[in-house]
DNA sequence: TATGAATGAGAGTTCATTCAT
DNA sequence: AATGAATGAACTCTCATTCAT
């Protein structure tokens, strides 16, 4: 029975966890996991050390709720963009510039997911799978597939090639210059892929 | 890496120096770096736990060398076979038939160095920029280039396009499936580069 | 003990205190004291965290208040069993019968006093020997004084007595089997006591 | 390979770890389990808070061996004072003078036994339980049952009166006053028990 | 009166590292 | 060179208590 409106509430709610989630992405992304220190996160947050586990269970119940918001974001602005185009190779280029221009844009978050996708944790690793699902059936079912039906792309197996994109895009990103920028353009890296799907000309083929 | 002669005192020092590099490399894989234990390290390999002291004078000492180790042969396995052939091609198909080949026969020392290049740690990662710097050369020098000058490859930015390679060879061999086997073949991957490369519109010779 | 007139809003207050000192009992004994957790018991009973400060300063406070409590109707329980028996041996009979009756119906309170008596907080022993001084006092001049004085119970001390047979009821109604009840039966304890005390060499004319 | 004779190694072990759980055997007493800082006993003992990891793997480890040392004590020392006698009935009194004389000797070992016997951790009292069935064995074989076999004792459940018979001694022997001393005699307990269990004269039976 | 977010002292535990033997 | 006992900083997590609303 609650004496002030819930939405108020839940709204402070709301936002104290988004703070402490945000200072918890850039301790992530700056320490790793292993080395972040949930107590300066919650400090960093302007809350006193304890407060964290108003909000989250643990540690690691943190990062698995980072990478699942992270995901969704990630997931989110890559399919918008993509969506926009209507021809595959359109979204193919639209896949690595949008998904490059995250990273540009969300550098810590992105840190946080790479890390975790090549770390050695197997539950995180679990869920990063798992949180990036929709991005590689998007890949999958709105690029690649639509590609080959309408001889666009050469007749390859879409799923390997799915990750294989994902592959690509995830490791190029994750190359950072000295300053932490992204050291690739993405155009260069969605020219290179482009160039790996297309069907020759008809009368050239590979074999002829 | 050059070997000079050593005293027989040394050859057995450099015995247990192998054995505890062996075993951290274990422990690296299995747990990741900041979760390692430094004692079960010496333990496992047979030892005390100070005795790792006496080769290391840290647990950061001791990755750093494994960096090292693990790159020289990292590159001197892909470099040997990568020189068996002459064309640009076949040496591409090649890089990454062996590159793929390594990380199958050496699992642990290939985890230690993609969680270690993908981690959050700059030492780390600037010791494995250096370390690789043989790879990303005979990537550039041996294949790219001459792909190019031959007119085999479309004319891209030999260093972006070596970049590249790098990043697709080292994201697409650190999927690993439940077993903690690759997931990918390479056929697939080299097939997919090849593709990205070569020319498109002039007569491919190169079954001819 | 004794309850003056309250206002409605007093009645309303002691309700919620004395849900507050159930939830508190459960508590306690499930976890004990320093297990216990303050805010578990304020939710258990319906409250927010905060609530059970409305009532009680201090964790501390809440058990000498549940102490008290339960003592005070420790007493009044085997009191009124006790006094309804004139004879000194009945007497004894009915202390244990009302005693492990008490246990078996209130077990919770019961092993939060047994727990607190035998605990290592001085603070509270303390309180506890206070408590328990009625009854006490009704075992020295209601049960074993008049035993001696008709000539029933040998001529044994009766403050060293009465401490005794407390002792030997709590040590006994304390033993718990795996289901959390009690293990050893009144009678048999009863009957122990009973010749315990009892004269040997006379004509006995109990049942006479 | 030690270099140092192994007995001299296991020599300062041993001495450590005792060190260590007679400083726990007093912070137990004083404080409680729960309220027991671990670091602290360590600290006490002489070593450094993390020491006592290297004997202990845990707290709870420690109280449990505690629990396993002070009750073979405890056992070993009533054991051979009972069993000095061949008589029962003077076998019972040895237990109860032996029993409060161990108690005496070693109050802090067994304050410690006996919050944990009476506490609220399920496991400790399990170990409790486990580790006093020689003592209870002894009463029921070498005391009970023999008293009752020689016609010594009336015909009582032996399993039962020796639980009764514990229960006796360590709720009289758990009763200290202010300077922490038993309050109690053995005298007057031994005697009750013995009066207790005693048979009547012959020809004067209970029912006679 | 009731609430629950916030606090921060404090605890158990881990482990890289040191060093006397 | 090898040992392993000892060290103590550091970290995650708990929770009694406070207090503005």
């Amino acid at each position: 029975m609650p004496r002030y409106k819930e939405s108020e509430r839940q709204q402070a709610q709301s936002e104290t966890r988004q703070l402490l989630v945000q200072s918890a992405i850039q301790e992530f992304a700056r320490q790793g996991y292993e080395r972040a220190n949930i107590n300066h996160i919650s400090r960093e947050a302007g809350f006193a050390k304890g407060t964290i586990y108003n909000y989250f269970p643990s540690k690691q119940a943190l990062l698995l709720e980072i990478i699942d918001q992270v995901a969704g974001m990630h997931f989110a602005f890559i399919a918008e963009r993509v969506r926009q185009a209507s021809d595959p190779q359109q979204r193919l280029e639209s896949f690595f510039e949008a998904g490059f221009e995250f990273v540009r844009q969300h550098l810590a978050p992105a840190r946080v997911m790479l890390t975790t996708l090549y770390g050695s944790d197997p539950q995180f690793k679990a869920r990063m799978y798992q949180a990036y699902l929709p991005t590689f059936h998007l890949l999958n079912t709105e690029i690649v597939e639509p590609g080959i039906a309408q001889g666009l792309f050469r007749p390859v197996d879409p799923d390997a090639t799915a990750l294989l994109l994902m592959s690509l895009y995830l490791g190029t990103a994750s190359q950072l210059n000295d300053q932490g920028q992204i050291y690739m353009h993405s155009a260069l890296v969605a020219d290179f892929a482009l160039h790996a799907l297309q069907k020759k000309d008809e009368n050239n083929d590979e074999l002829g």
